[in-house]
DNA sequence: ACCTGAACACCGTTCAAGT
DNA sequence: ACCTGAACACCGTTCAAGT
């Protein structure tokens, strides 16, 4: 089920139609409706999964660098190259497709445990010394505004493309790492 | 015209339906279509009439601030502000709402025009010696790339709520003044 | 338990026709 | 020039009915 939903999430999407749907799966539309309540349920679980797909993206950029300034830059890197991979599944999960009633439970734990893979590599770091012992929380928010800004605008075409792109992810990774590593000038 | 758009966005939206705007103007639905092209194009004028409020906000703070830091800073918070005030006005700008075809050409213009504020302050701040000597271009994009992640996480209510939000955004702009200001310890 | 088919109340868009 | 009314091809959702 969640196949079908992810095929087509993968190759057209924002107007995702129920009928399409049955009909991929060679199914009514009304049959939908005995596995998921809503469109809007069937859209939370689509936003679910990535999440889930987006924090194991994190993990492993984070654990396949070393765990340190190289990983956690890694893991911006990834963060923003999953959004451009996949940008209709990362409009789902942010875009405001969602009502509130996209308070789905596992909706929520999903996206608390991507934001905590980050705020983890934070304390991490702070522990080896290698950042800033802001409170983690406004810190992992900072650098999630960072990273989750530049995969919208480059989702909506606001930012450049291609030849250019790699040379403003360069600038901004290292203004980022500059951002939560920076001692004003004073020891620490 | 664009005054029963503007009311529509402000105090409901997403879903905007041209029949409540023909309605509420006291005309049939097809008589919209004398006055744009499409739905589409109803979309890029109201996005185009917000980056035209966001970019008067915008400079509204850098001047009225000092055309300093603290201008710089008061023009992030007010970024913000923007978005948050008039999310659904701000979601037809970003959101992707409009299709490729939203290249309509004074969406564009006014895009530009309002990025344009914010790259300039910076550009004025180097001349000062207050910001960094980068690239004004990338380093404008890496700002950008704050105040609309911050303002994206906020609308989707993935950042905290009323208390914790002031000190998130004094956070979020200490950091963000120290990543562009930062010297990386040497002189410049 | 799972599906169908018809129905309902909506959409955006078009087009002949009116003034 | 601007509007109307009906029509078209779509939506999501519901509900009786089938297996």
């Amino acid at each position: 089920m969640d196949e079908a939903l992810r095929t087509i999430q993968t190759h057209g999407v924002e107007h995702l139609t129920l009928r399409t749907v049955g009909e991929r799966l060679g199914v009514s539309r009304s049959a939908l409706y005995r596995h998921f309540a809503d469109k809007q349920a069937l859209l939370a679980a689509v936003g679910t999964e990535g999440f889930r797909e987006l924090r194991q993206t994190l993990a492993n950029a984070w654990d396949g660098n070393g765990r340190g300034r190289a990983g956690f830059e890694a893991m911006g890197r990834a963060y923003v190259h999953f959004a451009l991979a996949h940008p209709s599944h990362y409009r789902v999960m942010f875009g405001g497709f969602l009502e509130s009633a996209a308070k789905d439970e596992h909706f929520v734990t999903e996206a608390t445990a991507a934001f905590q893979v980050l705020a983890d590599a934070l304390v991490e770091q702070q522990k080896a010394g290698d950042v800033r012992r802001d409170d983690p929380v406004p810190m992992a928010h900072f650098v999630w505004a960072v990273v989750h800004g530049t995969a919208m605008l480059f989702i909506d075409g606001q930012l450049p493309e291609a030849a250019q792109r790699e040379v403003l992810e360069q600038y901004l990774t290292e203004r980022l790492s500059a951002a939560i590593r920076e001692d004003t000038s004073q020891s620490q």
